[in-house]
DNA sequence: GCCAACGTTGGC
DNA sequence: GCCAACGTTGGC
């Protein structure tokens, strides 16, 4: 199973519309890099929900709730998207000031392509996160 | 609200 | 196929 990171942007899309909703479509990404790692996603991967722009920290855990398919909203038939189903919220989010400031997450792509939407997470990211999170 | 970074588009 | 122009994203 792969670890990912997923950012939106609480005004279009924030995790308490997550919450509620349970489950969603994780359409509109028009980023040639972010749909080939929309499109390696498996069924039951675990992704971080980052807020971008206000907030700046990661909210909690989805899971990959269906594979590649058709996104709706495209009209030009290059892009696609996956479901993403809520799992739970991280005890205490974690900012992006605190990745920052964290050693072993020095090569996380939130870091270094700060405009990229999808990203891999590795286990030991993951793990570290997770902690910081406690 | 500004601006740097960077991905995409389109003319050549 | 290159590269300048343009648009968008997202941190500050």
């Amino acid at each position: 199973m792969a670890y990912w990171l997923i950012k939106s942007e609480p005004s279009s899309w924030s995790w308490s519309d997550q919450v509620k909703k349970k489950i969603t479509h994780w359409d509109g990404v028009r980023n040639f890099q972010a749909r080939n790692y929309l499109k390696q996603m498996k069924l039951g991967d675990l992704c971080f929900f980052y807020h971008s722009v206000v907030g700046k920290q990661i909210m909690g855990v989805v899971k990959v709730a269906s594979s590649f398919k058709d996104d709706p909203t495209d009209s030009t038939g290059k892009f696609g998207m996956v479901d993403m189903e809520y799992v739970s919220p991280l005890e205490n989010p974690v900012t992006l000031e605190q990745i920052k400031k964290t050693a072993q997450l020095q090569d996380l792509s939130l870091i270094k392509q700060s405009r990229l939407s999808v990203m891999p997470v590795t286990n030991a990211q993951w793990d570290c996160i997770i902690a910081m999170s406690k």
